[in-house]
DNA sequence: AGCAGTCCAGTCGTCTGGACTGCTGTTCCACGAA
């Protein structure tokens, strides 16, 4: 019975949500797990909870700094003051006394990459934790290749022998993802907790077209047409801004979300969208990871996906409140051209292979590449790491196998964009899982009423406007 | 790869079409310039 009073202590509940219970067992008994559970599961007790039965503190390792920001502020609201983030937001004064102090918190986050600076390291040599948390496990798989090497640098440390166990959370993960994890993160005959990935509730809609201004026009029609809130998801900034300028002009409350704006900016949007402010949000795929809203009701990806991975990722983000909730996918043949382009377009050649190699028998930096605009910083840092890690020939066949691979994971995509089958069995199949039963309005395939799911925009829209302005009036005479 | 936008020649149309150019995702951290 100590869990469940440890639950109703620290955090008011008095049951355990679905595979909680089970992962946080296995934690508690010193194992290495993987859990897969959807978001709206609850996967961060799983490490909140153990870190209140062990006496010595926790580490997580998020891939963003607004995470580690959302994460030590929900902790701080249950009560709990012993917790940090270990992140460039510290100014060096705060780092040195994080870093001095770091055994008396409970809960430590951190990046990867600041998990590999030296001082951190050493610091962590010489304290014990009782757990290693990787939060957003898939990343190693998305990103630790080609974007941020540093993802798969932590398994160089997680090897050392005396290292607590470590859980590996994730929402979604294809039978690729799983063994990246394992491999990189040298787990020990993990515990694994593998939630059903299908989401009977979101209904797979998928639209094909000849032309892509038919595309565009669709688009405009079904958003002034139906309800939100949601996100349309497209793989340029650029053509994000203008469709979100096309929204505003046709009277939808819209704005556009990608990189290139600044955190504050992304903040704001991200807020007003939580709040109801804006029912649909235009993005990259920068847009998603923890964004914690229950009552998304559409996602609509205007251009392929490159990978079902993060198809999966951003679908998912739909119908978190159990509701009907529709994705779409709008194909036209020709859309994995821009897939193939946006990801193997900055992945180093051979000729900076060679280039790399040169300098460095000549004693010059190969760091000169990036200040001569020879590569992108992204490119350069990934040739840098695998350069360090295998011999040149090596790393250009890596090189080319990551492209292939890309291309790969595009064709994948592809089927499904274009299968005649159930849409949904070929998803859930990419995660090595059997789908039980189509649910109603299971798939374009399948047969699906797209009204029976989806409010139309009018009927929607006076009922919020109802409630924000009983909610402003609310906080008004609270002001009072 | 492929689309959208711009430029310019041809020839005298306020236009047409071919050539050309630019653009195409994701994060963290640190350092240096202003």
């Amino acid at each position: 019975m100590q869990l469940e009073q440890t639950l109703a202590k620290y955090f008011g509940y008095t049951s355990f949500r679905p595979g909680q219970k089970e992962v946080i067992e296995a934690v508690v008994e010193g194992k290495d797990v993987i859990a897969l559970l959807p978001t709206s599961m609850g996967k961060s007790l799983c490490y909140q909870l153990p870190g209140y039965l062990f006496s010595k503190p926790v580490l997580i390792v998020s891939p963003l700094l607004s995470l580690m920001q959302d994460q030590v502020e929900q902790l701080k609201r249950l009560g709990e003051k012993r917790v940090v983030a270990l992140n460039s937001f510290l100014s060096a004064e705060e780092k040195r006394y994080a870093l001095h102090y770091l055994e008396q918190y409970r809960f430590i986050f951190t990046s990867p990459e600041m998990l590999l600076q030296q001082q951190v390291q050493e610091k962590l040599s010489r304290m014990e934790l009782s757990l290693i948390v990787v939060d957003e496990a898939h990343c190693i798989s998305q990103w630790g290749f080609d974007f941020r090497p540093d993802y798969l640098r932590i398994g160089e440390w997680f090897m050392q022998s005396q290292r607590p166990p470590v859980l590996a959370l994730s929402a979604t993960a294809t039978d690729k993802v799983l063994t990246d994890i394992r491999s990189t993160l040298s787990l020990q005959a993990p515990f694994e907790f593998i939630y059903d990935v299908d989401r009977p509730n979101i209904h797979l809609g998928r639209v094909l077209f000849e032309d892509k201004a038919d595309k565009a026009s669709w688009i405009l029609h079904h958003i002034q047409k139906t309800a939100g809130p949601g996100i349309l998801y497209m793989s340029s900034r650029k053509r994000a801004e203008q469709y979100s300028e096309t929204f505003k002009q046709a009277g939808i409350r819209a704005a556009a979300y990608h990189a290139g704006f600044g955190a504050e900016d992304r903040q704001f949007i991200q807020q007003q969208f939580i709040d109801g402010e804006l029912d649909w949000i235009v993005a990259t795929n920068a847009f998603g990871m923890g964004i914690n809203k229950a009552d998304i009701r559409q996602v609509i990806h205007e251009s392929l996906p490159s990978t079902v991975a993060n198809y999966m990722q951003e679908i998912g983000r739909a119908g978190r409140d159990g509701k009907p909730a529709l994705a779409i996918l709008l194909y036209s043949d020709g859309d994995e051209e821009l897939a193939k382009f946006v990801t193997t377009g900055d992945l180093p050649a051979t000729i900076h292979v060679d280039r790399y190699q040169e300098l460095m028998m000549q004693n010059v930096l190969p760091s000169q590449m990036l200040k001569n605009g020879e590569l992108s910083e992204t490119a350069f840092r990934v040739l840098d790491y695998w350069m360090k890690e295998e011999p040149v020939e090596q790393v250009k066949i890596r090189l080319n196998n990551l492209a292939l691979e890309k291309y790969q994971s595009i064709y994948e995509m592809q089927k499904i964009a274009q299968t005649k089958d159930c849409m949904r069995r070929l998803l859930v199949g990419y995660f090595g899982q059997n789908l039980r039963e189509n649910p109603e309005n299971c798939c374009e395939n399948c047969g699906i009423l797209y009204d029976a799911i989806i409010k139309g925009r009018t009927e929607v829209n006076l009922k919020i406007e109802m409630v924000s302005w009983e909610n402003r009036l609310k906080q008004l005479l609270v002001g009072l």
